[in-house]
DNA sequence: TATTATATACGAATGGTTTCGTAATTGCAA
DNA sequence: TTGCAATTACGAAACCATTCGTATATAATA
């Protein structure tokens, strides 16, 4: 079977509307990015029907309202897209892209202990 | 004066190619790409000329054959869409895109060494 | 039951990116 | 100088994402 194709920006915001809230029907969706951004129900109607089309949704019929999710789980778009920019804009070095990360939006004492603690796991190759 | 908009995906890669020698004719280019991608001779130079219009690349023309470069470095690219990552797809945590970056791609012990170099720079504030 | 609100389906307009064909120009070589 | 090769300029086609209007169906309500 195809691969999932990358969702656009659009349809990515659908998407975090799903993971945030586990399913919704499509006025959900809608009244959710409403909130910033106007744009008519039948939009949102028509990308949801297009993006289960490309198989980034499934829907349930058995309502009268659909109900949608995602059918790729947060953690795994991330880890693509993740991925994608590493690939793209640091040559396959997530190393690099994890320095200008860290540069740029500056983490907190305890996030930076975290991150120690997954390299202290690393180096100890336990995994 | 307007930000420079986001470059579209084709226009990363000449970016990339620019970034990579510095310079470039749309010839250089053209070759550069076509390794990877058949595409054509033209297609290459609109997308230069477009993106000359745009602000993203600026042109020598002291010579019959022009010479590209980027306006913005690396870096700045870098830097911005690493942000734009961390927003979009982690609420603006640039721990957690960190974590799944280095849970994606394992890092070298020399690039880890090189991270918590970094960590503890910033740890002890030294900036 | 008749009306109203809400849902899905879907075609089509809009706008932007990408592609390329063709014309015009310039330098180089025979 | 004449012709060939390489260049830029540019219009327009092809493609895709986004938006929305309208038709139709279904449920709730007066």
């Amino acid at each position: 079977m195809e691969p999932l194709p990358q969702p656009t920006p659009t349809e990515l915001s659908i998407l975090r509307v799903l993971w945030r809230r586990g399913s919704a029907t499509v006025r959900e969706v809608f009244e959710d990015l409403s909130r910033n951004k106007e744009m008519g129900y039948t939009t949102v109607l028509k990308l949801l029907q297009i993006m289960t089309e490309k198989g980034l949704v499934i829907r349930n019929e058995s309502e009268r309202a659909h109900v949608y999710q995602s059918t790729q789980p947060q953690n795994a778009a991330q880890t693509r897209m993740v991925s994608d920019l590493a690939e793209k804009m640091f040559n396959g070095s997530a190393q690099q892209l994890v320095m200008h990360a860290l540069n740029t939006h500056k983490a907190s004492p305890q996030e930076m202990a975290e991150i120690r603690r997954l390299l202290d796991e690393m180096e100890r190759g336990d995994s």
